[in-house]
DNA sequence: GTCTATAGATAGATAGAC
DNA sequence: GTCTATCTATCTATAGAC
């Protein structure tokens, strides 16, 4: 073991993410990053060659548990709607910070090749929900069911509520959805 | 008349929105807008002292014809949900490039005095569509319900496919709060 | 009302010493 | 792996001529 390695990559990471969510991406500078770490920015380039790597590096665990959640959920098939979106809320909940980055400035994100991915797993959420082809009604349910459980899962604080408004916030997505919840869990 | 007055002022407001809507408003800088209508920047300070007071010009009617709404509601009272939400839908319709460049940067604007705003209209329909003091379950379902019907608000594309999408967005919204729709309109 | 010219700040990024 | 020093680009905003 070579010592603890990546210390500093890491804590790069953490600083990085956490003023990434507290006000957005872009309006965070590396130059602010590097202050609050006490290293210079030059520090930082040694260790990311670019602000876009840094970035991607962050969002990269979000993608990866999204698109394993929608592999999974495609093998399965016929999955109940409620343990989709059970699923999609706790993905959401588990990469809060990272959401609300995203969501703080959506601008610089078209910059990077991210929302093309994101608008990916909306058409697959939706196919999963209400197959290939959806009317306007089944579209709009779907927009709502989804939306509504994500800002759900973005807006609880903390843990102790969590669950209470996640089941609360399934429940209104079965109804927007016009699914039967009873008997699923 | 004094001929057409104001007419560079209205040209510098249009170019301005489409901009802002279609990139977000932080990447949008003076120089661009300017460049766009064939004058230089500096002529632009002559009309708007700062880029923040042009911002602001923008959102104001938005302000106007929502509050001139969350007013008029709650003086009525015991508005009918699908009613209000119909409503709501229409302002946001209505004002959909000026939502666009909102939801690019909210970073920007919570730089400015319009988040706590924006934080206050919520506040209000969720206290018209729910009662005050609502339980989680109720919170969910309002999230669901308003943020779901300014999604699909904003989402259509055409004026002709609009109301097809506003009926279903406002049947899954009050599905999502479990008020009965039949009878109302 | 519109222009040129420029101030003043800050951003991301790089070179090269240590 | 971290530093100092610096580059280049771009931004908002202002001063003052026309």
């Amino acid at each position: 073991m070579p010592r603890r390695e990546n210390d500093t990559r890491s804590r790069i990471r953490e600083t990085a993410l956490e003023l990434f969510a507290s006000q957005g991406v872009d309006k965070t500078s590396l130059r602010e990053i590097a202050e609050r770490l006490d290293i210079t920015k030059a520090a930082l380039y040694y260790h990311f060659p670019s602000k876009k790597d840094l970035l991607t590096e962050l969002i990269q665990p979000l993608f990866d548990d999204v698109e394993t959640l929608l592999d999974d959920a495609e093998r399965t098939g016929d999955l109940a709607p409620r343990v989709l979106l059970g699923r999609y809320f706790d993905v959401t909940a588990r990469h809060r910070a990272l959401f609300l980055a995203l969501l703080y400035d959506l601008g610089t994100l078209i910059e990077l090749d991210v929302v093309t991915r994101i608008f990916q797993w909306r058409d697959r959420l939706q196919r999963l929900l209400v197959g290939p082809a959806p009317r306007p009604a089944e579209i709009a349910a779907c927009t709502l069911a989804v939306g509504g459980v994500q800002d759900c899962a973005i807006t609880v604080e903390g843990p102790s509520a969590a669950e209470e408004y996640r089941e609360a916030a399934l429940d209104a997505a079965c109804r927007a959805l016009g699914v039967d919840t009873a008997g699923t869990q």
